[in-house]
DNA sequence: AGAAGTACTGTACTAGTAGTTCAGTAGTGG
DNA sequence: CCACTACTGAACTACTAGTACAGTACTTCT
């Protein structure tokens, strides 16, 4: 309350969360959601398990931060300006963060808590706005505003289903297969 | 050992079996796997937590049971011949047990343990299976082998993006459109 | 530089839970 | 009626989440 205006943190409290916020994400995606507690996070980090509760006494504090930190690092690809390879590039890009960067098991355990606890609606909602945001810049570039939403639904859906539930590799002929077939209503002239 | 080819089950063991996996399978559905441990399903079905351990030695083998029997109460909308019509009921049908039987938890849950335990692994392909089975006999049926994946993987997952990523209601007006555009590729004449 | 304030540490503690053990009880099949 | 086996309940171990706090180290202000 005293100096909030003005807000020179104290460095010690920026190293603090700066390290902590990078364990909990690498623990997050590493371990999942079950794996990362105050503890172990204190650990990766090398700080005391006390000083983890003082910044975060909640484990949805904790996983807010974290998950914001993963969202941040989320890259996309350049987009060239022709709608099928940019498409098939965001949707390969997606499937690759589901698999390799294992937000999966995170989605799923932000899915899970999401039942009961409204924080962890929030971050469903963040991490899946996140992890879509290529996706959904390329089609509202390139199709009318009625197309987008359907079309974005079908696509997302198609590979995380591939990916995650039916736990299959998405290769690059699904990924333009359904593209193909997602577009078919969108487009006057048939593509490929 | 000694008794296995005629295998006359002590009437005990069936009704311990039977109670104790109704409750797995209630609170299942209900608490979420995190939630649904030894203790709680003993307590759910009156019983001791030892006599569920000693059935049931580990969390997954208890969950194989619940899901199996989970599984077994999934009932199928009855299929009436009309491709579109068909696939409405049966993605209606996926898009209510979905959201009301809290299948999306579940599924997270079996998703999230799914990373580090093979059994878990099992659970989830049954588990997406048997949701899954109502579409899939529907696109069987009216279209071409090649075509029933891709159009299944797209559906389902479009549904299953909607009720469990995007927390919005699946509407009826949803769906009509998803498989208008999901079949665009595969009838030569524009339905509706 | 020194003082005052604050962040971090390490240890110890409480409370609660997963899983085990086992002697005792009661239902089952012969 | 007897031998057998399933279930009970209570006690116990081992582990973990979260709290408390006195001591140390860093930072900022004067």
């Amino acid at each position: 309350m005293a100096k909030s205006s003005s807000d020179p943190v104290d460095p010690r409290v920026a190293r603090t969360r700066r390290d902590v916020i990078a364990a909990s994400a690498a623990s997050l995606l590493e371990e999942g959601w079950g794996a990362t507690t105050h503890a172990e996070v204190a650990r990766r980090a090398g700080y005391s398990k006390a000083t983890v509760y003082a910044h975060w006494p909640t484990t949805v504090d904790l996983m807010r931060d974290a998950i914001a930190r993963i969202c941040e690092d989320a890259t996309l690809p350049p987009a060239g300006g022709n709608l099928h390879e940019d498409l098939h590039a965001a949707l390969s890009a997606l499937a690759q963060t589901l698999s390799e960067g294992r937000y999966d098991r995170l989605m799923a355990g932000v899915i899970e808590r999401a039942a009961q606890d409204e924080g962890a609606r929030d971050l469903r909602d963040r991490l899946y706005e996140t992890a879509t945001t290529g996706v959904r810049g390329v089609l509202t570039a390139g199709l009318r505003p009625d197309d987008v939403e359907p079309c974005l639904t079908m696509l997302v859906g198609a590979v995380l289903v591939r990916a995650t539930y039916e736990g299959e590799a998405v290769t690059s002929e699904f990924i333009t297969d359904i593209i193909d077939r997602a577009l078919a209503r969108v487009e006057p002239t048939a593509g490929h």
